[in-house]
DNA sequence: GATGAATGAGATTTCATTCAT
DNA sequence: GATGAATGAAATCTCATTCAT
């Protein structure tokens, strides 16, 4: 009588999904340890019980956060790699996808949490690294070496730069989950990848006869 | 009688570096949350009150330990770089030590806790911005600057080239300390760097005139 | 279309009945405290809301199902017992009875149930008390009683060889729904019933004069 | 400052049996489900975090109970047992203790728990079964084939009629913590076990030569 | 009548922290 | 200085109960 006035308004079938979109902002904001399954439960407006009701524990709500988010972004990067131009045009196009796509998301705290986690949770860190690591590693590889073949490319070791080629990538979505938000200004990340694939591509070029005669590494013995 | 005889009187005064070593490898191995007390004071095998005669709070034990393992690394890093030789040469210098000591240290797991912490720790996110990432920035920056200057490197936007520059190297550490152990093999970390110097040096290399031909970005437009 | 055709448009009657039969199995299984009301309506095959519709909370469908069981089994004995026999053969009969049909019912958990939940539900141990144990004992001392007046027992306190009489039997169906399931061997519950009637008729078999010289507990002072 | 007064006074090696004690009044009142560990810890004045210092779960607590209670009895009794006179002394003596230091103790309490539990912990079922239940019997019947043995008593079916022999005693405890309190008068145990003891021997006692010629079961076929 | 999504109070359990000894 | 028993606040998780549909 005096009780709650209108609860039970809802009825929606993406109860879950708005579950999982709360809790990713707030394992964003403080971590998976530090986040209480009442913060999840406020952000998503119903109460804790609500959320243990789609979720059996908070490990399981992690790890459905973690996999529910991320196959569409490696999908993505997938297809765009899978057309046949050449390899400089479609890593630049791949960059363009981190700029325009994967960078702003919010999804992009997902990488900071499974490293930082992965520990603690080494059934989903297999998977995270199945599902997702192994593929966008795999995809770099192969395109390395589509480059290194087609003479687009000078011979390097695919396997080793593929980590270089990723490294700047993964670091900017961990810096703007860490640290930006102290630093003096934001990062710049179209001038990330700019400078980035300028350099990369560059270091990748076959060598000319001029260049040729140059030390390989730039260093003099 | 029934007691220890005074068999290991403990150098009492380097308690508080044995509690921050143990809290190093707690830490390290499942995160600052998960990590209790009673485990840092275990490892350290003295008892908890002990812990907290040395650090007032969970928090300043971690700051503490932050603060403590950080600078020898930087000021190393920092007395190498002021050489003055070649820039390559520095570089592949800075990458052995990575590759000889840095990588293999214990303290290699701090760079992931602080980036997984940093939002809970506002003010420790400020120092270790202030007292590693900037000057680890700065130095990367000058080099990079001093290369383009002498004409050993060709014009490039040092600034985000700094971070391409670094990336690798804290991808190492990252990995190390999070999928590694789930992965078929270990990172070659030798390899890693390797593969990072050279293309990273052939990408700054000045253009040759055969080379300044070519597209810059090996782009067609 | 979806949904089930008219099939099984079950007796609504038959609700009470059935969520009463799930109640039991569960209580049986688990107790009353350890019974989620979901466990009910999951065994009934109907929702939750639907065992709410018929007992208005977990205390009402314990009690319901306390009384509904109950009085089937001592309407039985009590007719049985009224019969112009010698009580010696009535008490046979009854042991027939209690082996044929009481032990091996469901509800025979029932009297564990209300032993152990006698101190929470004071209102339904005092139903409990009233309709069923106050009956039954009522019933065994009468018997008795008639047994002595007749001669065809000895003197004997009646009021509590009224309770060894029944404890044997108390004990079958405790033991059946306790320790039977991790003892070696079943309880013989007819050898049991068996040799209760046997020591006990015997035990209150009128003194002969031969037996009348012995001492009567069969201790020597 | 305006904080507690004056805790940490006593510093007792005894907290953990007086927490036993707690935990055993507070199961027998309400059973184990029902009562919280707040329950017990209020009654054993401490806080909840001090009865977890010393039982890692709720469980653990219920099962030290048990283990911490039982053996005393079956020992006291087994002593008495192993005097070398005639069974039905013996059965006197111990009924003697039964209602002497058996029934009035707390700890009768617990064949309640332990039969309403049983289901419910399997593991301590079975040490209850072999540490208490076994020995029990087994004292019983090597009793009653002694007596068989040296004439004492007639030929009967030991096995069986050691539950009978059991089933009162038993009773006597289980309704003293369960109906008793509802009943018009306290049961009277020294004459329930009288009563148990003058009936069971001389339905025991070997059958005289006029007894003989009655019918065994006293029931005509 | 039947459903089942949602609730919220309350239970167990954990652990950083304290302080008398 | 060192200890460790004790605390108490807070977190996870459960489940009897409700009520719009």
């Amino acid at each position: 009588m005096d009780k709650q006035p209108a609860r039970w308004k809802r009825r929606k079938a993406d109860r879950p999904a708005e579950i999982l979109d709360a809790a990713l902002d707030c394992f964003a904001e403080r971590g998976f340890a530090a986040t209480r399954m009442d913060d999840v439960a406020a952000r998503a407006a119903v109460t804790k019980g609500t959320v243990y009701l789609y979720f059996k524990t908070k490990e399981e709500l992690f790890k459905a956060l973690v996999r529910s988010k991320l196959l569409p972004d490696i999908e993505r990067l997938e297809a765009t790699a899978s057309a046949d131009i050449p390899v400089a045009v479609l890593l630049e196009r791949l960059l363009g996808i981190w700029v325009e796509h994967v960078f702003p998301s919010r999804a992009s705290v997902l990488p900071k949490l499974m490293i930082a986690e992965a520990g603690n949770f080494p059934e989903l860190a297999r998977f995270y690294l199945d599902e997702l690591v192994k593929r966008a590693r795999g995809l770099l590889r192969s395109l390395l070496r589509r480059g290194v073949e087609t003479g687009e490319f000078r011979p390097v070791d695919t396997d080793h730069v593929a980590y270089c080629l990723l490294s700047p990538l993964l670091f900017s979505v961990l810096w703007r989950h860490s640290f930006e938000p102290h630093d003096e200004a934001p990062l710049d990340i179209a001038a990330l990848c700019r400078a980035h694939l300028d350099t990369l591509l560059n270091g990748l070029r076959p060598a000319t006869k001029a260049a040729r005669t140059g030390t390989p590494l730039g260093v003099e013995p």
